[in-house]
DNA sequence: GTGGTCTAGACCACA
DNA sequence: GTGGTCTAGACCACC
């Protein structure tokens, strides 16, 4: 996978790192265990300063996708959703309605942005053991 | 419809008015052509700079989202996408694949996560007309 | 509350300082809502470089103990833990079999320790609401 | 006694020897007098470079919990603290300020920390002697 | 004024 | 080699 930065974006650079990383994980494109391009190499290959991606790399630690280890370098992590189900479910309510939100605007209709979300989700990695509500109701 | 400023939050001021007005609108909370409160009455009300209000305003204007008319107040315009369906397009999918991201990561996995668009999505007000593909085809 | 820096200690700055303003709340020295130093005052207060504050009050604000707002300042922020009553709980654990196991290899005794403990406890702002377990349990 | 390596974990792999070591020799799991797995023994099993296993000897011998005996191997050691009572009062309050405070965040209230304080202590190795106030009284 | 981002360059600890 | 810390100094956005 390939991280791509544009230059022009007002968004920080440390930040399209970090969402562009989240997103090859959600979609399978970096593996649990693969190792990532150490600071440095990230570095050069971007042209970018080390302290950025460091801070990159720290922030995707801080969510639990990556682990870094000193001496031998970033990995992607086993995930594990350490957050409560009320939570969970409270953040992607507000993407979702972030998202329609924006489809609204955009001129799109309903069936259109179910049709085109059913299209794109076929591309993510999905959890298949259960659904959240259900797996973490013991707590 | 009521603004509700989260001051602990880490989303600027004038960001929140944004995103909640622009919600507003695409729930139909706000008609098109309906006045929103003045600069000084919104200030008043939140109890936020009106420079902050003002702000927000503005950007609601380059939006296309609200129409200033000088001494009479400010408006809900008339939804009139004027980008390329190929934009609106490209923005939606940029829309939808960080929501799948940040779902993926959560730990939801996809039937949930279409079931749950579906139901939220019946709260929005979609536009009937056709769909945007054909509508904008000439572009 | 004052943050004193040790410079001779080889825990870094601004670990010092997330650690004494953690304490700090959790003793109630620091209420809720209170503003902190901005990153510059405490910069010059300690000697330190704003960079290092600023990092502390990240790390801060990413643990949900702090909110920060540009053009505002850093504040003590509401309490609400996100985790899941196992995590916090095997956390809980964790550190305390670290703190029995560095009283053993200080020769002191479990009636000693204890003591000590219930001793200490008594100068922490406790929640009072209910016990964890309890208050999750809906999750 | 066996030493579990965490790969994934932020901990230098030679801290996390040294931890539970220490762990195991509080715990009564690892005798006083008894030898423990050579540098290449320990290397071979944990898969783990002998430097690493030898930095966290060296350092367990500096902490006075083991003595290595050359061409006979790595024995845990007699107790026997040097440090002042004052020193040793210290280092455990400030192990317990450190704990309350983690408690504190993680919302737990007192009286259940201290429940499972007791339950957990239950598992340790304490020395029966006397107190150290006692003990150390000379210092 | 506030915090946030980024660079450049130094030094340290881990494996 | 790896990542982590810290400094110095620049520039930007928020209020």
């Amino acid at each position: 996978m390939k991280v791509i930065i544009e230059t022009s974006s007002r968004v920080p650079v440390y930040q399209q790192i970090v969402t562009q990383i989240r997103e090859g994980i959600a979609r399978g494109l970096i593996q649990v265990g693969e190792r990532l391009p150490s600071v440095r190499e990230m570095s050069r290959d971007l042209v970018v300063n080390p302290n950025t991606i460091a801070k990159a790399y720290t922030e995707l630690e801080r969510q639990g996708i990556l682990n870094t280890r000193p001496g031998l370098g970033v990995f992607a992590a086993q995930p594990r959703s350490e957050l409560l189900h009320d939570i969970r479910s409270e953040r992607l309510k507000e993407g979702i309605d972030r998202l329609l939100t924006e489809a609204v605007h955009l001129g799109f209709n309903r069936e259109e942005v179910i049709r085109l979300i059913e299209d794109r989700s076929r591309a993510f990695q999905w959890d298949h053991s259960s659904t959240p509500a259900k797996k973490n109701r013991r707590d």
